[in-house]
DNA sequence: GGAAAGTGGTTTCAGATGAAACTAATATCG
DNA sequence: CGATATTAGTTTCATCTGAAACCACTTTCC
């Protein structure tokens, strides 16, 4: 019989600690602002650069086009962002963040910021460095072993 | 304006790897024993001290009690776990594995440590010992910021 | 040109998850 | 004892996710 501690597996401890750091998260941003993850994910990437399509959007979140899709439709109709119709590809829109947009992301960013800090406080900088390197070679091995899987939070 | 490249958000990298994981993993177990993982999670602990409630699984498993209940239902409902009344209290039973459940069970470890070989053959015994206790500091930090948060995978 | 294949997005459908309501059995306390 | 509060598990329901089907526009290639 093989010896398999569940606590000392190291899928089963990522996935705990994931999960914790996206509910609180996840709380966080429905309570203070009423977006969801994938939401706020969008409004991350669009404020980087406006005038993206969904399909890059995807791309930069790594999310499932459903998810975007979806994300983006709430959006629109909450006024936070706005879709501009794309010359040249007329399947795709551009979108950006609307003055109403770009300012609830000058107030969630700050947020986002220092929530993080509340958990990386608990690092030095060394350890924050090898974990971010730790964690692109843990990818990178995960994806070898298997196919895809987006993601929640 | 904040500044907040989302690639570099520790949240949401951890998030993408977590779930990367748990996605290869899945897939494998699914596609190898037919088992999902909170499935795979109660065999896991079940094994390692059989005669244990479901309660006592939630908090091993830190899964909800609701996907325990159904995670055993299946594994009762395949003849891998056995529920034996439990004199003292008639509300729960005591799970244990049949002689198939650990027959399967000694398949699937050795298939999940040689699995979890494969993503930890990227790290050397220092980052190994590293990555856990940051994981661990980091699940703390988590909890302290807010509530809850159980999880997928 | 125009048929066939491909791509951006949306909708539909089925599975997974957990909060809340509910049942059965215990424990507590007057 | 007997009423009340708790706890183990199950069921219900609402939500989230993504695979697959589908629509509209583009690109390819004859």
């Amino acid at each position: 019989m093989a010896d398999l501690k569940l606590d000392l597996f190291l899928p089963y401890r990522l996935s705990v600690v994931s999960n914790r750091v996206s509910a609180a998260i996840a709380t966080a941003y429905d309570r203070l602002f009423g977006l969801k993850i994938p939401e706020w994910r969008l409004i991350a990437v669009i404020a980087e650069g406006p005038g993206i399509t969904q399909q890059a959007l995807g791309v930069a979140t790594r999310m499932d086009k459903v998810t975007v899709s979806r994300a983006a439709q709430a959006l629109v109709e909450r006024g936070l962002v706005s879709r501009a119709p794309n010359e040249g590809d007329k399947r795709s829109h551009l979108l950006a963040l609307t003055a109403t947009g770009r300012t609830l992301y000058d107030q969630v960013a700050p947020k986002a910021l220092e929530l993080e800090a509340k958990i990386l406080e608990q690092l030095d900088a060394g350890e924050r460095a090898a974990l971010s390197a730790m964690l692109d070679r843990i990818e990178a091995a995960a994806t070898a072993v298997a196919p895809e899987g987006t993601g929640a939070d």
